[in-house]
DNA sequence: GTCAAGATTAGT
DNA sequence: CTAATCTTGACG
């Protein structure tokens, strides 16, 4: 039993929204096939207050989306050639989103290895750019209302056995208190988690 | 208009 | 450790 998570379960703060991704599924039709991976890992982007997130100078072009109603998605482009997607949550105008970082594949297998050009299985959506190149997640997607339930949407899944575990966000800039936040969720032991920086 | 930096990844 | 690759936003 699964389902499609609502606008309410995204409107809460990125903070409560996070840790409770753990163990949903991601959902992308694409090509007439379905591709589903469970969510291992995830980062919260706690609104203009928070000096690593993308919305802390305020609203631009870019990141318009973070602050628009929760349950859509902000993806953006990263060194010219990755894309990674959030979730955006909170009241709209606050510009909170939760990153998705590594998912445990569970259908579309060989769409995604062939996607990935790689055949390892832990390596096909074990970080955040990875597991947009295997579902196909770009640009396109910019705003997508993920409470559809089309092309690209998150349903509930069974609770996580693993224990949710918390550290600082990966690879994230800005003051000591954003540096340092245990704003980071991972299902402990799950080989599917972001390597370790 | 110019320019440096980036919530990453793969390869040496 | 570093190259790859290009959009964005800060600055003037």
């Amino acid at each position: 039993m699964s389902s499609i998570l609502s606008r309410e379960f995204y409107a809460r703060t990125a903070l409560e929204v996070a840790p409770d991704l753990l163990g949903c599924l991601l959902v992308r039709e694409l090509d007439g096939e379905r591709l589903v991976g469970r969510i291992v890992e995830t980062e919260a982007y706690y609104g203009e207050e928070d000096a690593a997130s993308h919305a802390f100078r305020g609203p631009t072009e870019r990141n318009r989306a973070m602050f628009g109603p929760a349950g859509h998605a902000y993806i953006y482009l990263i060194y010219g050639m990755y894309y990674c997607l959030n979730v955006v949550t909170g009241e709209e105008g606050r510009g909170e989103a939760v990153l998705i970082r590594a998912l445990e594949p569970l259908q579309g297998i060989e769409m995604m290895k062939q996607r990935r050009g790689r055949d390892k299985v832990r390596e096909l959506t074990n970080g955040p750019a990875k597991l947009c190149q295997a579902l196909g997640i770009d640009r396109r997607l910019y705003g997508h209302d993920l409470t559809l339930g089309r092309v690209l949407w998150i349903e509930s899944g069974p609770r996580p056995h693993e224990p949710i575990l918390t550290g600082p966000r990966v690879g994230v800039r800005g003051d000591e208190h954003a540096r340092n936040a245990a704003w980071r969720f991972y299902l402990q032991h799950n080989p599917f988690v972001s390597p370790a920086r």
